[in-house]
DNA sequence: GATTAATTGAGAACAAATCTCAATAGGAGT
DNA sequence: ACTCCTATTGAGATTTGTTCTCAATTAATC
């Protein structure tokens, strides 16, 4: 399996773009994170190793990153988008607690079959899933029947 | 069935909260849009029969709605957040495709099995499933078959 | 090493969403 | 119907996340 600066490295080449300092930071934090992020945090970790990367920059590698296959975007929260990466993590499902804001994740290969069937008869072709169940965790819930 | 008023004067008054002119057209005109629709649009429609509710109040309402169980927050575009109301719609699956933009959807009942066991699993209390699959419609592949 | 085009940083600009606060209006009780 | 109390409102200022601008820099190619 290819590293993820392998990867990258081919996807700017291929695409005529240069590998930059700034760009191998920005790849590295984003693989030094083994959670959700956002573009604040991974623009504060960069900047505790050095501080040769600008906040624009950040922004500007992020659809490189998606593009490249590297990175997806995830959750949205309240405020901003979170992304996480991908290579070598299965696409999960995200269960959501809207108490707590706890994620947890499970897999999806159990709804693909169904899925699969479906984009058939849509005759759409599909890419990528991405779902968000919101409800409840189980810790929540036992402190809300405490609560009462 | 209760229609959307009912069921928004009976949270407002389970809160303790009022039912106001600009609370009641705001709804009207969120049940008036049968598509996904975002703030702005909202508002745009709103001013067009009356110029008595302000955007502040817009974006004061819409959570009011979401917690009543008559809208939901839906598809994250690109720069802005879009909601659907619900009542009667029964909840879906999304495909987007990414070339064109346009919105299937199909249902969600076959997938619900195997997401219910996972949520016994998890010991997780599901409310709410949002699926979102993004790829390519069927329009986008016969064109892109044509141009190449 | 010279050339060329992509890339960068820093701050300005933009847009969506939220906040502020004085004025207003539901609605519960009389 | 009238009063009182509190929630609500409008309008604009403010905040926050994201994108843009442009001169200076740097990676890749020859």
């Amino acid at each position: 399996m290819p590293s993820h600066s392998e990867v990258f490295r081919a996807y700017l080449k291929r695409k005529g773009l240069k590998l930059t300092l700034p760009r191998q930071q920005i790849l590295e934090a984003a693989f030094s994170v083994h959670d959700h992020f956002n573009i604040e945090q991974l623009y504060k970790i960069i900047r505790e190793k050095t501080n040769l990367v600008s906040l624009a920059t950040v922004y500007r590698t992020i659809p490189l990153l998606i593009e490249a296959g590297l990175v997806q975007q995830s959750l949205r929260s309240a405020s901003c988008d979170t992304y996480e990466h991908i290579l070598g993590h299965p696409r999960h499902i995200h269960w959501i607690c809207r108490i707590c804001g706890a994620v947890l994740e499970s897999d999806l290969d159990d709804l693909m079959p169904a899925l699969k069937q479906d984009s058939q008869r849509l005759r759409f072709c599909l890419e990528e899933v991405k779902l968000n169940v919101s409800g409840v965790c189980w810790k929540c819930q036992q402190s809300e029947k405490e609560s009462q």
